[in-house]
DNA sequence: GGCGGGCGCTTTAACGTTTAAGCATACTTG
DNA sequence: CAAGTATGCTTAAACGTTAAAGCGCCCGCC
């Protein structure tokens, strides 16, 4: 009994003119009489027409639409990220599809499929990986796409690929200068997926600041939690149970970070007292009273944002016709798990 | 220099027979030779064949997308839900749409395009409110919709809207009977937006809780801070700055709660010692240690699961015919933020 | 007074896919 | 052996919209 959808066609009928006049009265266009355009109208309204967005798009072979992938949305680095996307698109007139993709290849065929199904006017992707064998197709077929929060850096398509990220290496320099600064040598890193470029950055970062001070990693102490809170808790309880802990911990990313805090905490150990922590990204919670975290901030809204735009540039073929790879400045935020307030640097830093 | 995309008309000349054929083929359709059938698809695996997916949808009539409206994916309690709903629609075969819609009529009557322009299939929303315009023609012309976290209660539509709710009447009661049987008689309540199922239920189950205890919520210490973090914490401190300050808190959602935290401990105060917290949700860092708050437990990405599932089933017409009101149960989750590890309960509850 | 052109509409075709109906041909069956 | 039916394809139309081209008609202009 579903009341049947009205067309084009049925105000045509009523109005006494072709379904082309109807579509240019409600476009409008030129060349459209006055009176015939105030009468289709009045009819679209009356009968409370909606344009058809599918076949629409069919038409105009573009959806308005962009897809954003993402590992999965409760990591809560990621709502502050789509929150940036979701409002980048709609300000420009886009709707975003969400689509969650696991971190293996198969999964990512979607993305792929997205793209080319045509769901979607272009994508944009938080889960980019250097191997990822389906971004020759996008680099080939030249499918608008954007990387953002990671990108690709060893692969050769490097340079092919748009992104938006942050400068993760000196962030993880950051880091790991204000661990040194405050008396700290045996620092463990806690990682994400250092397939990553953010981990793999972030590590390079923190090692070229040890080298810098003369230190280095210790074995073992170098640990892939693949930016899973759980997988910290369990790695920091093993670092603490060893004979000779680490004074200091570097997590690559504040849900990591809130999962080593978890551990050392329920150990009976106190931050700072016991063991420095430091975090990345900069995510909301980190600055409640009692969490405290200092963290590398990460503009997560303007990163969002900044991507959609490069993306919609590209789509509507206004943007710099050359690939672009906008890289945001990093800053470390000083809160009170590392120490700082109670007795400042005890050394001095490079730069 | 884009390549054209591949159609099946494409395939269907190199493989000399009709696009009707290569369309069934495509589709494992009975009635096509074995040799056809195959020699179609090695055409369609060489060309990197993708189907238009928005020319199948205008055909079929529908998209396997659904729209999810909420009001920011920001708040901390609606990444979970977004979680559980995208499994769920991925699961079914279904894509997401994000809709980020204001609280503000104009902004929802986007519900009502995307709904009836048909780009997607189906909406669960989590903004709906009683007096909402739009659901008049939801229900009119039998739209597949379904509300999710609040619902219709006042409204004469209430009966024809399914929804997945939580059983807010008795979370707001457990939360009110817990302050009260650890001793508490002044106790203030930091609304949610009152206009809202969740809040208004919420408050009517604290409200007869304290009733049944012969109490009331004192005058001035009902405040409506429309679930935003930064009012609570304002409201807070006015609370706090009053000659007589509530000893108890109830905040109706977590994310106020920690602004109401917020405001306690940066005026000195301390928690459970001095004001005692209850929150609601129970989102995922109410349980970090230091936090540890005590909280109305919800199940969010089962309702999220549940949501979904309830909508595709109208959409595939699988489902039960008539209107479904699926009720969570709510469940307290006592942590250290009301003080009950001190000295347990000092009065005795009702039930 | 013939001609160019603007106006206001219609005709036609197209976007890529699916499906119902049609039509030979070959095979089965009573 | 005629009627029925299964097989393997084609034809044609449709989903709802839009863009280009076309076509009368009237107006102004040299």
């Amino acid at each position: 009994m579903r009341k049947q959808r009205v067309t084009i066609k049925d105000i045509a009928r009523l109005a006494n003119v072709t379904p082309a006049t109807v579509s240019m009265a409600l476009n409008n266009r030129p060349r459209i009489g006055a009176e015939t355009r105030q009468r289709i109208l009045a009819i679209a309204r009356d009968l409370g027409y909606q344009p058809d967005f599918i076949a629409r798009s069919l038409r105009h072979r573009h959806t308005n639409t962009i897809g954003l992938m993402i590992k999965n949305i409760a990591d809560p680095f990621y709502p502050q990220l789509a929150w940036g996307i979701g409002q980048a698109a709609q300000a420009r007139g886009y709707n975003l599809i969400l689509c969650n993709v696991g971190d293996n290849m198969v999964d990512k065929a979607t993305t792929l499929q997205i793209l080319r199904s045509r769901i979607v006017d272009g994508i944009v992707s938080t889960v980019t990986l250097d191997q990822d064998p389906y971004l020759e197709t996008v680099v080939a077929e030249r499918l608008p796409f954007v990387a953002v929060v990671r990108t690709l850096i060893t692969s050769p398509l490097a340079e092919m690929i748009d992104s938006v990220t942050l400068d993760n290496y000196t962030g993880g320099y950051q880091a790991i200068e204000h661990l040194y600064r405050l008396g700290h040598d045996r620092i463990a890193v806690i990682a994400g997926n250092l397939e990553a470029s953010t981990a793999a950055d972030r590590t390079r970062g923190a090692r070229q600041a040890l080298s810098d001070f003369g230190l280095k990693i210790p074995n073992g102490l170098l640990i892939d939690c693949r930016f899973s809170r759980q997988r910290a808790m369990e790695a920091t309880h093993r670092l603490m149970e060893q004979q000779q802990p680490p004074t200091a911990i570097f997590a690559q990313d504040d849900n990591m970070a809130l999962g080593v805090r978890e551990a050392v905490l329920t150990s009976g150990l106190r931050i700072p007292q016991d063991v420095a922590l430091v975090g990345f990204d900069d995510i909301d919670v980190t600055g409640l009273a009692g969490i405290d975290l200092t963290t590398v901030n990460q503009k997560i809204y303007e990163m969002g944002a900044l991507g959609v735009n490069v993306l919609l540039d590209k789509i509507e073929g206004r943007g710099p016709p050359r690939v672009q790879k906008i890289v945001l400045e990093s800053k470390l935020i000083i809160r009170k798990s590392c120490g700082y307030q109670q007795g400042g640097y005890v050394r001095a830093g490079l730069r």
